[in-house]
DNA sequence: ACCTTGACCTTGG
DNA sequence: CCCAAGGCCAAGG
């Protein structure tokens, strides 16, 4: 695992306001615009080892399913955050939450 | 070096 | 809407 895609990861998710959520694909896709692309499954692993320290419960499947064995504590927080659900309540509503970082226009 | 695993995604039934 | 199958890519045994 590569320190500086996990770095990379980490800040994006960090970036990610209250209320919105991103999923492993799309981080995995911005993600791959600077760096070498791992895909989802690589962002999965990186939260899997290294979340702990930022808001993992913004990043959920392209479903809007949430995390497999964290669908508590991530629910409280969402709830908490006012953050969009789907009717049932137990998954997010990606079509209305959804978030993407601005274009970086550097140079 | 081979095989299995995984906080994934998309498609088809 | 749920389930299974394939595709995906890197990590770990």
């Amino acid at each position: 695992m590569d320190d500086e895609y996990v770095e990379a990861v980490l800040s994006l998710v960090e970036r990610i306001p209250a209320g919105r959520v991103m999923a492993y694909g799309t981080v995995a896709e911005v993600v791959g615009e600077s760096l070498a692309r791992g895909g989802p499954r690589l962002v999965g692993a990186v939260m899997a080892s290294y979340g702990g320290a930022v808001p993992w419960w913004r990043v959920v499947t392209a479903s809007g399913r949430l995390p497999p064995g964290h669908e508590v504590a991530a629910l409280r927080e969402l709830v908490a955050e006012g953050c969009p659900l789907s009717p049932d309540g137990t998954r997010v509503d990606v079509r209305r939450a959804a978030w993407r970082p601005r274009p970086t226009h550097d140079r």
